[in-house]
DNA sequence: CTTGACCTGTGAGCTACTCACAGGTTTAGA
DNA sequence: TCTAAACCTGTGAGTAGCTCACAGGTCAAG
């Protein structure tokens, strides 16, 4: 298969496929006539691979460890579980943090609505951010 | 006050001063003597503003876009309006992107539970994530 | 006078692609 | 048979917002 052709059946863009192909995810063959990729059997578990992962979200780095893993006959499952594990709980973590965006941009937006524009003078660029109450005390004291 | 100072000031580092000030976003005078940053009232005030629009979201290019705005005497509460408005709607849909992310994972580790691991093969690397059951077809149909 | 803490600019590294460029190849149609 | 479109190639740069490394100059305390 070519790069096209890949690229479809795995639901990507051929731009990605040579990304993947070019960081080690897979090594097709070349047609020796033009240099062409030709993807074999191999080349598209690793990638069918490496596309569920990512979207589990694995890193490509933590895709490239499993795939060597694999590649040395060793389970990668346990491997998998661990990194599953991980990214809940970064993603825990973001979600928490984001959360903490959205609330600070609401309390801002909100104590706004009732101010006026002011004009920008030597000490203050916009008076709404920098008039703005933040805790930051207690953020900068919890990270 | 030299960039150390500064720096402590706000609660960043030093080197996040020197990379505001390299974009743009403050223009402090030298000290003829040494080369060093001599920051002043108007760079306090600009690095003040860039570092909490940044807690609100605002990205580097938007707080030069204000303060180039501000320079120029024009309000730029608008502006800031607007963005945090859009903001506030990016935010949203991250939120609503990592949720199905989360959901995924969680449904994926919740079907591992009970499955062994398994050894790689040509045709698979890890049948935890290759036999995992996406609905991709629901997914790349609502993108 | 030394030592350590500061300062300087520049450039690279991080993530996961994405796009641009310049050029070679294949393929379908006239 | 020619041509034009659609493919392929590798390489390098761009994205965001820092962060760190490097090599070297400066300053303050003891």
């Amino acid at each position: 298969m070519k790069v096209q052709e890949v690229a479809k059946h795995l639901g990507v863009t051929p731009d990605t496929v040579r990304y993947y192909v070019r960081i080690g995810v897979a090594s097709p063959e070349r047609d020796p006539a033009n240099g062409y990729r030709r993807f074999g059997r191999r080349d598209l578990t690793n990638l069918r691979f490496c596309i569920h992962a990512r979207q589990l979200g694995f890193s490509l780095d933590e895709i490239l460890e499993i795939l060597g893993q694999a590649h040395h006959g060793n389970t990668p499952c346990p491997r998998v579980r661990e990194i599953v594990g991980a990214r809940m709980q970064d993603i825990e973590r973001q979600f928490a943090e984001m959360q903490q965006l959205y609330e600070r941009i609401q309390r801002a937006a909100k104590a706004w609505e009732t101010m006026p524009d002011g004009e920008p003078t030597s000490h203050m660029v916009c008076h709404l951010v920098e008039t703005w109450e933040q805790d930051l005390t207690t953020e900068s004291a919890a990270s």
